[in-house]
DNA sequence: TAAAAATACTCCATAGGTATTTTAT
DNA sequence: ATAAAATACCTATGGAGTATTTTTA
């Protein structure tokens, strides 16, 4: 039994004649018999009634009939669900991002995509560099856009975006008015750090690293889970901290807290598109893809 | 896309790989590869991501394999129906008979036969022969029981059960005490007689006219419309009437009615099983057909 | 007699195999 | 080095055809 069979079994039920289904199916009259012999043979018994004018299904005929008709909707049902699917028209994207981009990037990128395919849902993840590469290598996430370049032979990445990185005072600071400072000058100052694994704070020592100041000499006045934190310290005057200049757009332009860059200290980095080396993508997440290199 | 190859996709997705789903299958590792070839070659897509250690499917493939699921279930499902139906365990039998049969006869062997296969429903029509004989010549029932011999190439028949007809009279008659009366001795009383298409009133017909009796001088008190009537009618004097003995069984039990033989008049008939000539009966009907055939 | 299905047969496409190569761990 | 999948190639089954016979209205 074959849905091939099961066609013709049923064009045979409807034409209620073998040559008529023949005719129908483009196939020859003795092609049809062959089908519904074995058919009948594989059932071991009568599906169809050669009444001589017409062909008329048996009981057990019957029943097959109707089980044969779930059968070819749900082939069509898997076709057309294929379709929809390969012609990116609607399904899932399911993607994820480190604090900035999941914070600042995507969620204004997910927005517009939205309007442009409104029948696909989004669902975004949100982890520190680590767990968003993990789960874009186990095919859990389709993309990841990350602070950070990975060594992974499984992992692609493209680097999506440029983040400028600036020193961030309160209005009221004694450097609010300067546009830079040097990097000797922030040991002077109490700073809020990030806590481990957040790849603000991994660029930032790695800059000063670079630059050849000693990181241990800085002041750490507190350390902070997250970019939200760390801008509510520097408003309420716990300290100064280097930041995404993405993060504080809004609030440099309400002015209450003022940006200046750091002399001789690089504190420009990369948001990377990251993906799967091997895994294909959703023609949806390709699709996606393209709108983020473009739109940015 | 076929059945088995949908079968192949799925082993190979459960199995995360070909060569492990060759196994269950009992395939070659290259036939397997063929037949995902093929299915990714039918929907332009990639099914499955060739990983190295192991395989999984690509979104395009997840959707198939819910599909495929869904699919190889119905066929099991069109398989464990068929088999059923086949091993008559369950199912419908519809049928039918004409008025005595579908009153007294049909009734008894229904519900023999329901204690013996419970799992089975059964559904019957009453009508006069004509009815009963198309209904089972266009295959709307499967059997019926009528009470007269039809000549009709597409219908089979076979005696079923001898049927004798007696003159009934209520208990307080001339004739109660009586065994048989005369034919002739009937012109005197006054008879219900039954409207035209009861095989009852043709039977008692045909046998006036062989035996040489002019019916017409029959004196009709009233003419009825079914066996319980006349019935009534005889209990409340109204006439007297020849009728089945299987349909005043328990009247002349109850001693409320007697009947006598009529003298030089054949009034035994049959009920004949009634049949299709070329039509494939379900299982669960030829069991019946033995059941009745062995019970009566 | 005419129409429908079954039978007989022929052919080729393809599902299946084995042997081997390529790829990735 | 090893395991997995792909490739190459061969074989045989069976799906499709045409021609014909059988059946039945």
């Amino acid at each position: 039994m074959d849905l091939w069979q099961l066609h013709i079994f049923v064009s045979v039920v409807e034409k209620k004649s073998f040559s008529r289904a023949s005719e129908q199916i483009h196939l020859s009259q003795p092609t049809v018999s062959t089908h519904i012999k074995e058919l009948e043979a594989h059932f071991q018994c009568r599906l169809l009634d050669r009444l001589g004018k017409v062909t008329e299904p048996t009981r057990a005929g019957e029943i097959l009939y109707d089980y044969a008709k779930r059968m070819l909707a749900l082939k069509q049902e898997t076709q057309s669900a294929m379709l929809d699917f390969l012609g990116h028209t609607k399904g899932q994207l399911i993607i994820g991002g480190s604090t900035i981009p999941a914070g600042y990037i995507l969620p204004r990128m997910m927005g517009a995509f939205k309007i442009a395919f409104p029948d696909v849902s989004i669902h975004m993840t949100v982890g520190d560099t680590g767990q968003i590469t993990r789960a874009v290598k186990d095919g859990e996430l389709e993309l990841g856009v990350v602070g950070a370049k990975i060594n992974d032979p499984d992992i692609v990445q493209e680097k999506l975006i440029e983040d400028e990185m600036k020193l961030v005072v309160p209005s009221g600071h004694e450097w609010a008015d300067r546009d830079s400072v040097t990097c000797k000058a922030l040991l002077s100052q109490p700073f809020i750090a990030r806590e481990q694994g957040s790849g603000t704070w991994e660029t930032v020592i790695a800059s000063m690293d670079k630059a050849g100041i000693d990181v241990s000499r800085l002041e750490p006045a507190v350390t902070m889970g997250n970019s939200v934190s760390v801008i509510q310290g520097i408003l309420n005057n716990v300290g100064i901290s280097i930041l995404s200049t993405i993060a504080v757009t809004e609030e440099l332009a309400r002015g209450r807290l003022h940006a200046l860059s750091v002399e001789d200290l690089d504190l420009s980095r990369h948001f990377y598109l990251t993906l799967s080396r091997k895994r294909t993508r959703s023609p949806i997440c390709e699709k996606f893809i393209h709108f983020l290199k473009e739109q940015v």
